[in-house]
DNA sequence: ACCCAGGGTCATA
DNA sequence: TATGACCATGGG
């Protein structure tokens, strides 16, 4: 009960979010691998450049040189990795028979293919498997994990897939697991930005009255 | 001048 | 298995 209150709680104060950020699978999924460890308003900025270059497209991205790819993701940072993880994204991406192809895969084979494309780790393939490809899949951030270890419903010590595989199964009895489980990502990252902003070092709020997080 | 962001890989022990 | 270095920009 406790995981769908934190749910309803935010829902509440929050609203529907309705992710992801992006019009179609594809550049969800470019800016899946751009947000890697980077605020999402530098990813807008390099999906900007892609759009005014014509170049949101893997045939794009694989025609560009490294060169090219790295000037237009600049402002997201990481720019040299992640023009070589976006490149190796979509060779994948264009192997595999790209949107229609992978659409009909089970969840559990496309997760492990996502998994298996450099630069793609758990959480990137979770964030395309919930919002590129619309599949029940929980999506585990750093923010999901401060913030159920702060109401204690975590220690935070799990691994990814042990906290994925708890949260799922927690919720596994709601219905419409797919827009439950999108908003609830949304809800949880929309929550990071809005609490402590005046602190700089304050981490993320639970939801008690007193946050522990605000003190020291 | 810090701190941190919607992580992931690689080398090392 | 698990820790640490590394990647790099922009906003608070």
């Amino acid at each position: 009960m406790a995981f769908k209150h934190v749910y309803r709680t935010l829902f509440k104060k929050y609203g529907p979010q309705h992710w992801w950020p992006g019009d179609s699978p594809f550049e969800i999924m470019v800016g899946a691998v751009l947000t890697q460890n980077t605020s999402w308003t530098n990813v807008e900025r390099a999906i900007a450049n892609l759009v005014t270059a014509d170049a949101l497209s893997a045939d794009a991205i694989l025609t560009a040189t490294h060169e090219q790819l790295a000037e237009w993701l600049q402002p997201s940072g990481y720019f040299n990795i992640k023009a070589r993880r976006l490149r190796n994204y979509c060779e994948w991406y264009v192997q595999q028979g790209a949107y229609e192809k992978l659409r009909r895969w089970t969840t559990d084979r496309l997760r492990v293919a996502l998994l298996s494309v450099n630069g793609v780790g758990p959480e990137t393939a979770d964030d395309i498997l919930l919002y590129a490809f619309d599949r029940p899949v929980f999506v585990i951030d750093a923010y999901t994990r401060r913030l159920f270890s702060r109401l204690q419903l975590v220690t935070g010590e799990e691994h990814y897939e042990e906290l994925r595989e708890l949260f799922e199964k927690r919720l596994a009895r709601e219905k419409s697991l797919v827009p439950l489980f999108n908003e609830y990502h949304a809800l949880i990252v929309i929550h990071a930005k809005d609490v402590c902003k005046t602190k700089p070092r304050c981490e993320i709020c639970c939801l008690r009255r007193r946050c522990p997080g605000a003190m020291a």
